[in-house]
DNA sequence: CGCTCTCTTGATAGACTTCAATGTTAGTGG
DNA sequence: CCACTAACATTGAAGTCTATCAAGAGAGCG
């Protein structure tokens, strides 16, 4: 789950002794709303979700998509209110753990603190990335980029290989994570398509052609901190 | 300096007897490189400094501007290698703190390792609204907020008041952070300023009307999480 | 079978970029 | 104090990318 940090089998088994409520939810369905402070840490046991943000012109943008094993609102312990919204992409389970116990976690163990800490910097640098997308690159590359990104980040986990990963987004939510309109997104998808580059049907992405997508991307996986692994 | 965190006096102290190294740094001056693996963290003493990264065809994304109290790489207490460049604005001097010292304040007071991890997930908070701003934000909302966004930090921190605040930047260097082009921003900034909302020359930033601008800009401080303060 | 959601397509408009030139300002050295 | 220089800001023209609007085609679901 960790796959950034190395933790001691006691600290794992600490973790895995949290006091967790599992809960599942449908498609589409609000967890966390904006200006809200819970009182729980929760994280992804199967499914997908999501972090967004409403305009008041009923713009949204999406920040990031979660899988298995990621923490979804870790920032909760420092700072009270969201700043964002959190919902489901697909049926998704989650499990909720009391602030009170992750806290008595990370005193007991100084290195699992570190480990969180660590989680939530590389959201940010996740972040930064897709600003560099959204500000610096073509829509192609922007829309390359993500995958290349979805995928490297499903291989570390151990959830992909062969340049095959899940992807059960809309491209209305494709658009709203890259800034785009869903129609232009339409049409890069084409493009990429066409080009042989990549199939996306169903959820399910395969990256025909990685070296050239990597190169349409310009991506470079040192920002997803994953330690040792090597995506080619 | 630690606007968003309240500390004790002993805690206060401990961060004030950290060994510092002072070092001053001209315009322009490359503090940091991407890839690089600083055994100090640095924060800013006096002069302003950004975040960027520079893409393989020359482009260049800014990711955040920092001024007097900004702590710059935090970050890599857990991660060890820069995913991005630091560089000063204007004549900056900065002081660094070597890691272990940062460490140990951290294990002697836990309240103290929560204020840092917050400053940086106040960092993350602000990415995710600059991706707003580029990514569901027009041009001209766009810059709007960033100013908007420049004057709350700085008169929650003390350093402005009466809507004036420093703005040391080229168009180019705005351009960059809001992912458009210099010629555009220019443009913008001549409706910006024709309309009699803004001010802005030799590095100083009047908002002529900060209730109009808050508007255009779709201004909604919480993000900043500053506290108690309000910024109207 | 009909309904809804998503994807696809076309036409048009507008926002923003690029290229290139000119104006402005502040700094420097004679 | 003035000429010279180097940044930076501004302007214009042209073109490209992407958004918007609107409509039709599939696909999944009850």
């Amino acid at each position: 789950m960790e796959s950034r940090s190395a933790l001691s089998d006691a600290e794992c088994q600490a973790f895995e002794q949290l006091p967790v409520r599992v809960q599942s939810f449908p498609t589409g369905h609000d967890i966390l709303r904006e200006g809200e402070k819970p009182s729980h840490c929760c994280f992804v046991i199967d499914g997908w979700a999501f972090r967004y943000k409403l305009l008041p012109e009923g713009k949204r943008q999406v920040f990031s998509f979660h899988m298995i094993g990621d923490i979804l609102n870790l920032q909760n312990l420092c700072i009270p209110s969201m700043d964002y919204a959190i919902a489901t992409l697909t049926k998704t389970t989650l499990g909720f753990i009391p602030h009170q116990a992750v806290r008595e976690l990370a005193a007991q163990y100084p290195n699992m603190t570190a480990a969180m800490w660590r989680e939530t910097l590389v959201d940010a640098a996740l972040f930064r990335e897709r600003m560099v997308g959204m500000g610096r690159r073509s829509a192609t590359g922007n829309v390359a980029h993500l995958f290349c990104e979805f995928y490297s980040k499903q291989e570390a986990a151990g959830l992909a290989s062969k340049h095959r990963c899940f992807l059960p987004l809309t491209q209305t939510d494709l658009a709203d994570a890259l800034g785009l309109s869903n129609v232009h997104v339409n049409r890069v998808l084409q493009t990429l398509r066409s080009e042989g580059l990549i199939s996306w049907r169903g959820g399910l992405l395969i990256i025909k052609e990685w070296d050239n997508l990597n190169k349409i991307a310009g991506f470079d996986p040192t920002y997803l901190h994953l330690g040792h692994r090597t995506t080619g």
